[in-house]
DNA sequence: AAGTGGTCTAGACCACCGC
DNA sequence: CGGTGGTCTAGACCACTTC
């Protein structure tokens, strides 16, 4: 890299600076299971204080990049495993990652009254008007799931919408960027219509993922319905213990 | 509560006490988006340094219960949501987080040659002896799911097994505590001897969860598969956005 | 006993929000 | 502008592992 490499955005803070310091090290020259130099050392390494090194080794620690023995040390962590923690992704980053290409058909945009499980999902008082996109996602082109999404029309209209877009970016862009979300993960069996789409045969298993979207303030933005062919997709996620109460 | 609250274990540190008090006083007294008292407040009615502060706030984020506005202040999050955060369970722990008071058949315990699948999981080279448990997890005992766990021999022994006791408390106990997993999770058809186990019409579509445990220091732990039935059983989680590279 | 990470203090300045 | 959270410093002592 050339002395310029931290053109991203605000100017990076020194613990990131460190962390990726860090990074490179171990990409370059360590092994799993290595110790890395202690906090100390890498104070006087990086020129930083203890604190400094204890938060960039803190965002390594929870990328799973090493992790912490107290009274021991600090090493690599395994290789192989790790980065596949839980983490939000658009199904277009999602397919990326997997290394396909994504695309989708727009299936149906239309303003609907939302049902029992919507209006549930969303906090809203049965018969609320919402925007319903219905899309068919693709991967290499070929079917890969279905997607419906439902948004209050107070967050996003029907007029509003772009086909065109990035969804979560327009809703970013609009002031209601997706921070959180819960999601529930079920198997199904795949009726007449849904198996057509997905291009296989009725009462096919299926992956079904649906998810309820918040702002970081905790706003309700989106309830969205997504199935997977069961042959092609699986979930995956890594977890640790501890995440107390 | 009286004065000695705290009787757990190594004598709570001072971020504890701190986010236990905050936790208090939120369940008490305040509704989703109130503000919290500032760091400077929170330092002075604690009696502790604004890094203490900052430690307890940053556990109470990670579980939901707060969120940080830069520049702004420290909110309530928003009820009902949250605590789902993926969490390393054991099933007794699962089935009773959900109401169910958990049981378990065993069908089998024997000493095997890993095939293709748990060798390439464990990392052991093919043919490596291994203990295979099989047990049917029963839920207010009704068939919820079958569970089939791989263990290397080194690990734990056919002979050393207890059917009694909880198998992740036998591993604690010899040293192998379980930190970390890694998860797949597919829908699948049931075939004719899984179906009629789990009690449900053979063609029926099941949650298939495959976890692959290691301990702290990345030592693969075990290799297991649980089928559950798709009626009775959802998998949940929350994510958050983040977690970069 | 020496070295490590874990907790804690008492300051400081910066970036951001709301008035 | 004042108040808030975000970053950072230069120390200190504790708990644990290792020898």
């Amino acid at each position: 890299m050339s002395s310029h490499e931290k053109g991203n955005q605000h100017m990076a803070h020194k613990y990131e600076t460190v962390a990726a310091g860090i990074r490179a090290t171990i990409a370059e020259s360590m092994a799993p299971h290595d110790a890395l130099p202690s906090e100390r050392e890498l104070m006087a390494i990086y020129g930083v204080s203890r604190m400094t090194v204890r938060q960039a080794i803190a965002k390594l620690s929870e990328e799973g990049r090493v992790y912490n023995v107290h009274g021991s040390g600090t090493y690599v962590g395994s290789t192989d495993l790790f980065s596949k923690s839980p983490k939000l992704t658009s199904f277009t980053e999602d397919m990326m990652s997997r290394g396909y290409s994504a695309s989708s058909r727009v299936l149906a945009v239309s303003r609907v009254e939302a049902d029992d499980v919507v209006a549930r999902a969303l906090e809203l008082v049965a018969g609320s008007e919402c925007t319903h996109i219905r899309r068919l996602r693709l991967a290499d082109g070929n079917p890969m799931a279905i997607e419906d999404v439902y948004l209050p029309t107070t967050i996003l209209d029907i007029e509003q919408f772009n086909l065109g877009d990035s969804l979560y970016e327009q809703l970013r862009t609009s002031g209601h960027e997706v921070y959180r979300a819960e999601q529930e993960i079920q198997a199904i069996t795949l009726n007449e219509e849904r198996s057509r789409l997905l291009e296989v045969e009725p009462g096919s298993a299926a992956l079904c993922v649906s998810r309820v979207s918040s702002s970081r303030r905790g706003q309700l933005i989106e309830y969205a319905r997504t199935i997977y062919r069961a042959d092609r997709y699986t979930f995956q996620l890594a977890v640790t213990r501890e995440n107390d109460r």
